[in-house]
DNA sequence: GCCCCCGGTGAGCTATTGCCCATCGTTTGG
DNA sequence: CCAAACGATGGGCAATAGCTCACCGGGGGC
C-alpha cells in the first residue's frame, strides 16, 4: 500500500512537473486540475524537482562553461569563478578572458565608494584593461603589484595601472622600481622606502586583485618579456617552479619559493591564503600546471579561463 | 555588430537560463551577478525560455500521458482531456480511466452547490461510480441518459444511477423504460410521457455527462448485452455505424445515424455539438474509430482514456 | 488498546517573479 | 543632419511561489 502510495504521489509530482514547466500553468492552476490545494501542488511541484523526475537541459555552448565553473568553484573553493567558451580558431586568445576580467574591472569599479583595484601582470590583464568602460571615479585606486622597470633600466613596459587610471580618473600607483634587484639586501632595502612602502600599504587595503598566471617553462612569460634571463629561468625550474603570480615562482603545490629570483624581486607578495578578492586570469594549455598549483595553493580565490583550460584543470 | 550583439544577448540568456533552472539561483542573484537589473535577468530567463535555449525533460511514464492529452485536447478543441497510462498487463483495462472518472465525478460532486450529473453506458462509467467517494449532497441530481430495462423485459441491468445516489444521497432519475421500443411511433409516445419527459428535461440540464463510447462491430457491447439483436446490429452496420453513445449510433464522421435502431432508441439523444461537459471514456484498439469520430463530430468534447489508444487517435 | 511519531495538509505570511509603463539611447529614413 | 520609430532599460506594482506553522489522521511500538 505504502509503494501504491508513494508511487501515484510521484506520478501527481510528475503531472504537477509537467504541466508546471512544459505546460507553463501556474500552481493555482495545477491545484485545481488536480484537486489539491495551491500548497500541496508547491510541494508536489517540488518533489518532481527533488526527485529529479523533471531535468533541465541547456542546448547552449554556455552551458557547458557554466558546469565546469561551477566544479571549479566547488572543488577549489572558490570566491568567484568564470569560465568562457573555447574559441576554436585561437585557443590561446585572450579575447575571451580579458572581456570578462573587463566586466569584473568594470563592476568593481562602479561602486560610488572608493576602492582599490591592485593589477598584477599578464597579457589578460593588460587586455582587460583597455577594455574597461571609461567612468568618473576619482576616489578610487590603481596599485600596481609590480615593478614596472625592466631589466634594462628602460620605461615601463605597459602600464596597465595608468591606462585604467585614465579611464576612471582614480589615483594610480605604479612601482617605480625594477622588477628584479641585483641582490636580496638590495631588494630589502628598496621595499623599505618611502615610496614604495606607501605602494605596498595601499595594495594591502586593496579590495580587489587581479592577477596573470605564467607557467615557469622555457617559454614563460617573465622570460620572453625579458624580465629574468634564461640562467635565472633555468635556475628557478631547478629549484621545482611551476609557475609564476607577479613574477613570484611557486612549486607544483602551489607554495612560494624561498630562492632564486624570488629573494630578489621587488613585487608585493601575495598573501597566502589570498585575501579578499584575487583573481587568476590565464588561459592555455601549457598554463594548466601553474593554475592548478595556484589554486591548490591557494595563491587565488577567483579564476577566469576558458573552457579547454578549464576541462584541463579539473581533469588532472 | 547586431549579430554580435544578438548573440552576446542570447548567451546572457543563456547564462542566465542555467543560473535560474540549473543552479537555482533567484533572479535577484542573477542579476547581481550578470551586472543587470532585476528586470532584465527576467527577460533573460524569459528569453532563454522563449528560444529555446533550454529545455524540460520529464522522464516519467506520465509525461507521454500528459503530452497526449495536450495533443488531443488542442486537435479536437476539448474542454476536457485525460490520458492515463496503459497497462502493459491488461491493455483493455478500464482501471485506469474508471479511476480518472470517478475522480472527476468527485470534483464535480464535491460542488456544493447543487449539479446535476448525467451518465450514459459503458463498463468504465459503472466502474466509475463504485469508485466515487461517498459525500453527503442532497441536492444533487443524478440522472440516467439511458433506459434501464433490458430487451427481455428484465430488471435494470447495472443501477448505475442508483449506485452514484447511494454515494451521495442525492435525488436520481432513472428511465423507466426499454432500450428500444419496437417502433418509431411508440417510441415517440413513450417520449412524450410525464416521468419521462420529466427525466428528459433534467437531462437536458445537466451540468456534466459521463459516458461510455462503444464500437459498432460484432464485439458491440450493446449487443453482447443483449440490447440489440445480431441483425439489428448488423443493419446498423450496413447503415455505416461505426460507434455508439448511448446507444446512437454514429458514422465514421460522427454523424448521427437517421435509420434503423435509433428510430426506435428510447435513451436521450445527445446535443450535437456537445454542450456543456460531455465527457467520453472509452479504452481498446478496438474502439479507436468509434472515438475519433464521436471526437469529430463533436458528440462529445471531454475524453478520458489511455496512453495506447490515445495515440492510436492521434496516429489515424 | 492506547499513544507517539511521521508524513501530509491548508492557512497565511513574505520573497520572488512577471509585467506594465515611462524613459532613454540607438538606429533608420527623409 | 535631424526626426521619428524602435528597442532596451529600470521602477513599481500585482500576481505567483516558497515557506513556516499548527494541526490532523493513520500506522506501528509499547
Amino acid at each position: 500500500m505504502a509503494a501504491e502510495n508513494e508511487k501515484s504521489r510521484l506520478d501527481d509530482a510528475a503531472r504537477a512537473g509537467w504541466l508546471y514547466f512544459i505546460a507553463g500553468h501556474t500552481q493555482d492552476e495545477i491545484a485545481k486540475m488536480l484537486q489539491v490545494s495551491r500548497a500541496s501542488a508547491q510541494r508536489l511541484v517540488s518533489l518532481c524537482l527533488a526527485e529529479r523526475l523533471i531535468t533541465f537541459r541547456l542546448e547552449h555552448p554556455i552551458a557547458a562553461c557554466m558546469e565546469l565553473a561551477a566544479r571549479l568553484k566547488e572543488r577549489f573553493d572558490l570566491a568567484h569563478c568564470e569560465v568562457v567558451p573555447a574559441d576554436p580558431a585561437a585557443p590561446q586568445a585572450t579575447a575571451g578572458i580579458a572581456e570578462r576580467c573587463a566586466n569584473l574591472l568594470d563592476a568593481t569599479l562602479r561602486s560610488e565608494t572608493p576602492v582599490i583595484v591592485a593589477l598584477g601582470t599578464g597579457r589578460a590583464v593588460r587586455a582587460a584593461v583597455e577594455r574597461v568602460t571609461p567612468i568618473d571615479r576619482p576616489n578610487h585606486q590603481i596599485v600596481s603589484l609590480v615593478g614596472n622597470i625592466s631589466a634594462d633600466g628602460s620605461a615601463s613596459f605597459y602600464d596597465t595601472v595608468g591606462r585604467l587610471a585614465d579611464r576612471t580618473g582614480a589615483r594610480h600607483y605604479p612601482m617605480p622600481l625594477p622588477f628584479l634587484m641585483s641582490s636580496e639586501d638590495e631588494r630589502n632595502k628598496m621595499v623599505r622606502i618611502e615610496p614604495i612602502a606607501k605602494v605596498k600599504a595601499i595594495a594591502a587595503k586593496a579590495d580587489m586583485r587581479l592577477v596573470g598566471i605564467g607557467q615557469m617553462d622555457q617559454k614563460a612569460q617573465v622570460h620572453v618579456d625579458g624580465f629574468v634571463t634564461r640562467d635565472e629561468l633555468f635556475e628557478m625550474m631547478r629549484l621545482g617552479a611551476i609557475g609564476e603570480i607577479t613574477g613570484w615562482a611557486y612549486d607544483a603545490k602551489g607554495r612560494l619559493l624561498k630562492a632564486g629570483t624570488n629573494k630578489r624581486l621587488t613585487s608585493i607578495p601575495p598573501d597566502v591564503p589570498a585575501k579578499t578578492s584575487t583573481i587568476g586570469a590565464a588561459v592555455g594549455t601549457a598554463k594548466v600546471p601553474a593554475i592548478a598549483a595556484a589554486l591548490n595553493g591557494r595563491l587565488i580565490n577567483g579564476l577566469i579561463t576558458d573552457e579547454a583550460t578549464a576541462r584541463a584543470i579539473l581533469e588532472r
